[in-house]
RNA sequence: GCAGGGUUAGUGAAGCGGUCAAACACAACAGACUGUAAAUCUGUCGGCUUUAGCCUUCGUAGGUUCGAAUCCUACACCCUGCA
């Protein structure tokens, strides 16, 4: 297992004063909660960097922080759009901005949570993302094989995506004219937190999590998905709906069941954020969130 | 007890004499990722070595054949029909 705590770097100089924290890491890992016990300590506000809990009426499935979770922390990124409206990661960079500069307006901490690591770091490392999405001639690259896509790419000269396989990414290089490389260096003054409890600790929570999933009515938010937005709304991909849909559908009575499939999904889920995230020399990784407190004291309590 | 069907790699499931270490799916493992990102995609996936190759696998034990996961015999376990 990662065991990246003795060793994470000295703060340097660059990094101060820190005028934003972000808290990343694989999902059920315990963010929320941390995000929450720091900002009470050091006076800040939160952003949810998460590409699910942006969606209205999406909160039990998706682990959106209740209002009661909340503990009178202002949090933004949450509920931004309906489940069968489209966002994209340039819209959550655009949101985010706008909060972390009327936060610091008032003097406060921003905190951007989450395990999008799109959002994160369109966000941390300014991306110039490129165009709006054309509908219209994605549906129509969309009746194209991989291989015609990639000669169109050819064709004109454009960058070959990396992952010249992934025919949306064929699409989307078309779209905007060949591959985007914007990246610029770590905003000033941001430090960023990982948390990673390791996969077993991760499995427990996450096993527990959908119990209460459950529990706390999940399944009505997944009926309202299948009588109301569809099951092809954005809002519908997030894990648990995706297993659950058998369920509501009446396909199978199996509850349980379905809970396994949501570890499975969650799991690899976490898998895949972990490796976006541990490529990110940036980043200052912890296994639980008392060793971030004592860290950031340490370390940086008088320069916030 | 008689008749018929089945037993394939972690799971499900193709294959029914050679081109089979064995399709495919899932799981697992590794990785990519710049306006769908809880999305999408790539690689590996019996063992050893690694362009090639060698070894051990297709319920168990024998047999037929130049050659068997594939045919035959016996045994074990499972399912179905008749008793």
């Amino acid at each position: 297992m990662i065991n990246t705590t003795n060793s994470h770097p000295t703060l340097t100089s660059k990094l101060e004063p820190t005028t934003l924290l972000a808290i990343v890491g694989p999902t059920a890992s315990g963010k929320s909660a941390l995000a929450i016990a720091l900002a009470k300590k050091y006076r800040g506000e939160i952003i949810c960097a998460d590409s699910r809990t942006i969606y209205k009426g999406l909160d039990i499935g998706t682990a959106k922080p209740s209002l009661l979770e909340q503990e009178g922390i202002p949090h933004y990124g949450l509920d931004l759009v309906e489940p069968y409206e489209s966002y994209s990661a340039a819209d959550f960079q655009a949101h985010a901005n706008e909060k972390i500069a009327e936060i610091r307006e008032r003097g406060n901490l921003p905190i951007i949570v989450g395990g999008s690591g799109l959002y994160i770091d369109g966000v941390l490392y300014s991306y110039e993302f490129g165009g709006q999405a054309d509908e219209i001639l994605r549906t129509e690259l969309e009746a194209l094989s991989i291989v015609e896509l990639q000669e169109r790419i050819e064709e004109v000269g454009y960058e070959m995506p990396e992952n010249s396989q992934n025919k949306r990414y064929l699409i989307r290089a078309i779209e905007q004219g060949g591959v985007n490389r914007s990246r610029q260096p770590l905003m000033s003054g941001a430090v960023i937190i990982g948390i990673n409890p390791g996969l077993e600790a991760l499995e427990d929570r996450i096993r527990r999590r959908s119990k209460n999933m459950v529990d706390g009515g999940v399944l009505e938010e997944a009926r309202l998905i299948d009588e109301d937005y569809g099951w092809d709304s954005p809002g519908a991909s997030g894990n648990i709906y995706r297993v659950l849909r058998p369920y509501i559908e009446g396909s199978t009575y199996d509850l349980e069941k379905c809970l396994e499939d949501a570890l499975t999904l969650d799991k690899k889920l976490a898998k895949r954020q972990l490796s976006w995230f541990m490529r990110n020399d940036d980043i200052h990784w912890f296994d639980n969130s008392s060793e971030v407190l004592a860290f950031l004291s340490s370390q940086l309590a008088n320069k916030i």
